[in-house]
RNA sequence: GCCCGGGUGGUGAAAUGGCAUACACGCAAGACUUAAAAUCUUGUGACGCAAGUCGUGAGGGUCCGACUCCCUCCCCGGGCACCA
């Protein structure tokens, strides 16, 4: 008998498959469409890692499972090649990444084979292919189109060390880049955004709908930020007693919103010093944002943050002051404003600040709220200012009792204690009900802000508002090698003020609401005509990235000059490029339609008639987007409609607010020019743990702890690989290497070889045998065909492929148990008895059967076993799932005695026998006679699972 | 601080209200072998000679019965955070 040795056929299977291209999915035919996609790697010179099998495997499981149950399935693969880290490589290694990521695409793809997954090659791309960034800049231009995109001059975050701009969700908490570990700094420079911010409640919204892993949704949650509230507008006043304002609200001055001495005293200066004497409408007002409007009537004082423009008015002297106080004002800013994140921490964030001189009158109360400046108080979040209310934020309070402002009043009193608050302990921020409050006493808060809001808003003093932490997305890299954003800047054009018509006609006429400010700021920029696509990435022998700030390509002259698409004047092409995620926003929707309609490939975009017209229709805003869409179904239209959405995706979960997020704003806003029909890019999220090293760190080349796939499969195998990863731990979960648990797969699929070895002589004569053991393993059978079924659906392949251990030992023992006798066993023709062991065991059929469910899991053994012991010519991978027969049940049951809910024995009875008969049997035995001790007891019991005796 | 996920034998882990530890690793003993490897067989939660007692991070609760449901707390991993 051979022994199992994967070497010997693996390599010839893999041939096998390509050749009869049996993975290679179809458009044209009606069997129920199903997309099982893993999140494409980024090929690095390292090849592959053990960790990516592990998704790549529970895919193939999925996709084989789905192609035995007669679904069509697209399971691709591609490259997502460009961005920092085949940069950086590039860049060390000193080769140009172009030359490079072909070699690392090969490597990549050479490993994938090996492992025997059933990827439709036909489909495969990598996002640096021109053939593909064509459309990622075609798609680009859509966006623009849409107003979606806006050139800004922003305070970004800077990688020093990458040298290049990133994103917010590029930065980790701790203000380092999330790629190379290195300390985020902040610096101006003009960037492309992405108007993410426009699709926040809708990217929140749509969450509800998704199959996908809670911590994640949560994750896209808290990112997005919603938050419910309401900006409360403040006059400002510069003197407590004298102002008109004050008078003419009818409220009596309140000596206690009076917060020090020295500020009345300031404000008796006014007749000496004119700079205060200043009429309330220069002044203006500030706007607050709350969600805790409720707590209004503790309101002490306003903080805002450093940018806010009323500080901009001090600096200036637009609105004038004390000559001492704007010193102390600049000063605090100019100090503040030089310090790092660093710093601000390592002062364990005490509170700074500065009085402005300043008041604000609450309405509610007439109380005046002394202005102060602070850090603390983010421009970026709400309005920039916020209202201080000591008792009921912790942040307010500690800034209170760092400048000794009086007064912290309770207004919400859970326990109805209305003294003032000395510690910080007693700031309570959450539940309870209101006091203090003039007519929300006595008011559960949740209902006091709802009638506070209300208020508020009637009587003009404040408006309702949203808010969401989610950034618009910063879009340009200062880098090489990305796709370049095709974009041409015209100076002639943004000076000429009739040009802001123009940048409008740009713009299509969608749902999608355009500011003026976006407008405005595109001025001089147009996109590069369509039938100029792809604008190359030219290869060059220089691509580091510049210490100016600047991408590479700015110092190539050949690509930045060019012609001005509005007045055909010398204009600038866009050096920048796109961030690494901008090719994996849409490449699951190019996997679905390359193969629809073969001539497709070449086709170009009618660009003709999109230019035809742009012109025409310049001057009329009306602008629709029936041509894109005719351009877009032409090329793609037909078998995106049969393949997306994704059903399956797979990947890790450090993308959850990166790839994740972005994918499903370019999904929506594709939706929004009407080219695609559906608003959710996948429907199923399936995270894949990661794979440790056996020391349990991560695997890395610095700690030698690294294991390569292609040692393990010289080894071991493919399927060794592919099994070991699955049935390790929970798919979802971290798991170490453990080269041992992976000989354990090993030992049972030769088991599983030599199992099947013995059926070699068998064939071509089916048996189907009928006794006693033959019924009850046959049900065994279908119980693990049902089982494993199951699991793959739900992702379960541990207990999957546990299941089949169980099954694999059930037969073993079978077979042990009847060695030896020959009875039921066929004859050859010279009257030998043949094959005693097989025979009293398992059909061909249903041996078989067995064989089928292991396949998905272990593609290459099932195949080889097929053909060679069974004489099969089709490949298994192409036969049906096997249905689940009939699972007999036991004769006999095994029934579990407790007492007092305690286990004191088991009890063997008929599966058709009543209570009664169960108790009966139950009392027979002297040792639960002897619990219950002859007390008077009730009896509980769950048919055919448990007896319980309840003696009191 | 807030939000997720998790805590079960020597190890990876099973069990989602009904015999806790399936499956696998490891370990021990045995068979085969001159020997080793490989393979196979048996045993293996803890304490105890045994009867038995205890046992799923800790404590409480609901229930005839809790790894499973509820409450309080501890620890580990991940995410967010001066977000008003």
């Amino acid at each position: 008998m051979t022994k199992y040795q994967p070497s010997q056929f693996e390599k010839k299977w893999i041939e096998t498959w390509d050749k009869n291209k049996i993975y290679q999915s179809s458009e044209n035919d009606y069997k129920e469409k199903m997309y099982v996609l893993d999140m494409f790697p980024y090929p690095s010179g390292a090849g592959l890692h053990v960790g990516h099998p592990r998704g790549y495997t529970a895919t193939d499981i999925l996709s084989r499972y789905y192609r035995m149950n007669n679904y069509s399935v697209l399971h691709p693969m591609g490259w997502d090649a460009f961005g920092l880290p085949a940069e950086n490589a590039a860049v060390k290694a000193k080769k140009n990444p172009m030359d490079m990521v072909p070699l690392n695409i090969a490597n990549f793809k050479r490993q994938m084979k090996m492992l025997g997954f059933s990827y439709d090659w036909s489909r495969e791309f990598s996002t640096t292919d021109p053939s593909y960034y064509k459309w990622t800049q075609w798609l680009f231009i859509q966006f623009f189109k849409m107003g979606l995109l806006y050139k800004k001059n922003t305070p970004i975050n800077y990688c020093p060390k990458c040298k290049t701009g990133l994103a917010e969700e590029e930065v980790l908490a701790n203000g380092t880049h999330e790629r190379c570990g290195n300390k985020i700094e902040k610096k101006d420079l003009p960037q492309w955004l992405f108007r993410i911010t426009a699709y926040a409640d809708r990217l929140l919204k749509d969450l509800d709908g998704l199959k996908w892993p809670k911590g994640i949704l949560e994750m896209q949650r808290n990112w997005i930020g919603r938050k419910e509230g309401i900006d409360i507008t403040y006059q400002i006043v510069d003197n407590p007693s004298s102002s008109d304002f004050f008078r003419s609200s009818g409220f009596p001055p309140d000596k206690s919103g009076f917060p020090s001495l020295s500020c009345r005293q300031a404000g008796r200066k006014k007749t000496d010093d004119p700079s205060i004497n200043v009429s309330k409408s220069t002044l203006g007002e500030i706007t607050c944002f709350t969600t805790r409007p409720d707590t209004n009537f503790g309101a002490t004082f306003i903080v805002i943050a450093l940018e806010h423009p009323f500080v901009a008015s001090l600096l200036n002297s637009k609105i004038k002051c004390q000559m001492s106080k704007l010193k102390k004002i600049s000063d605090y800013v100019e100090k503040t404003k030089t310090k790092s994140q660093m710093e601000r921490e390592s002062e364990g964030r005490k509170k700074t600040g500065v009085f402005t001189g300043f008041y604000a009158v609450n309405n509610l109360n007439g109380r005046l709220l002394p202005i102060w400046i602070s850090d603390f108080v983010l421009s970026g979040f709400g309005t920039g200012a916020v209202v201080g209310v000591p008792g009921h934020d912790l942040r307010d309070f500690e800034f209170a009792k760092e400048y000794d402002i009086p007064i912290i009043r309770v207004v919400v009193g859970a326990d109805k204690d209305s003294s003032d608050i000395k510690q910080k302990e007693q700031v309570q921020e959450e539940e309870g009900t209101m006091i203090n409050s003039d007519f929300l006493n006595g008011m559960d808060i949740h209902v006091a802000i709802i009638k506070i809001m209300d208020y508020l808003e009637e009587k003009g003093w404040g408006k309702r508002k949203v808010t969401y932490h989610l950034r618009d997305w910063i879009f340009s890299r200062q880098r090489y090698w990305g796709e370049p954003i095709p974009m041409v800047f015209c100076e002639k054009c943004a000076k000429n003020q009739s040009q802001i018509s123009k940048v409008k006609s740009q713009i299509y006429n969608l749902k999608i609401k355009v500011s003026d400010e976006v407008i405005q700021s595109n001025a001089g920029w147009f996109p590069i005509p369509e039938d100029q696509l792809p604008l190359e990435l030219p290869y060059v022998k220089s691509y580091e990235p510049g210490e100016s700030g600047e991408s590479p390509l700015a110092g190539i002259d050949t690509f930045v000059k060019t012609t001005c698409p509005n007045c055909g004047g010398p204009a600038k092409r866009e050096t920048d490029t796109m961030p690494n995620w901008a090719g994996s926003c849409w490449y699951f929707l190019h996997f679905a339609l390359q193969n629809a309609n073969p001539k497709s490939k070449t086709l170009k975009p009618k660009q003709t008639s999109i230019n035809n017209l742009q012109h025409s229709k310049q001057n009329n805003l009306e602008f629709n987007n029936s041509d894109l869409i005719r351009i877009w179904d032409l090329k793609f239209g037909v078998s995106i409609k049969k393949w997306l959405p994704v059903d399956w995706y797979f990947g890790g979960a450090e993308h959850a607010v990166l790839h994740l997020l972005y994918s499903r704003f370019w999904v929506k806003a594709l939706q929004d020019l009407g080219l695609l029909d559906f608003p959710e890019p996948f429907l199923r999220l399936q995270n894949v743990g990661m794979v440790l090293a056996e020391d349990h760190h991560k695997m890395s080349k610095s700690l030698g702890n690294v294991i390569n796939p292609d040692d393990v499969v010289s080894e071991y195998g493919a399927d060794s690989l592919r099994m070991y990863e699955m049935f390790m731990a929970p798919f979802s979960q971290e798991i170490a290497w453990s080269t041992k648990t992976l000989q354990g797969v090993y030992r049972f699929l030769s088991r599983v070889w030599k199992m099947y070895q013995e059926y070699k002589t068998l064939n071509p004569k089916p048996q189907i045998l009928k006794n006693e053991t033959n019924k009850k393993l046959i049900s065994k059978l279908n119980k693990t065909i049902k089982k494993v079924t199951s699991d793959i659906l739900e992702i379960k392949f541990n207990t999957a492929i546990a299941s089949m251990m169980e099954f694999l030992n059930a037969w073993e023992e079978a077979i042990q148990r009847h060695s030896g006798t020959t009875s039921d066993c066929p004859e050859s023709d010279s009257g030998v008895t043949l094959f005693p062991r097989m025979t009293k065991c398992l059909s061909v059929d249903n041996a078989k059967k067995f064989l089928k469910i292991l396949a998905p899991f272990a593609p290459f053994i099932t195949e080889e076993i097929w053909n060679t012991v069974f004489g099969e010519t089709e490949s298994i991978h192409l036969s049906n799932w096997p249905e689940v027969g009939e699972i007999e049940e036991d004769k006999e049951i095994i029934i579990p005695v407790q007492v007092n809910g305690k286990m004191r024995g088991t009890i063997v009875i008929s599966s058709s026998a009543t209570k009664e008969e169960v108790e009966k049997k139950a009392l027979s035995s002297e040792k639960i006679k002897q619990y219950i001790g002859g007390k008077n007891y009730t009896v509980i019991y769950v048919s055919g699972k448990i007896l319980n005796f309840v003696v009191r």
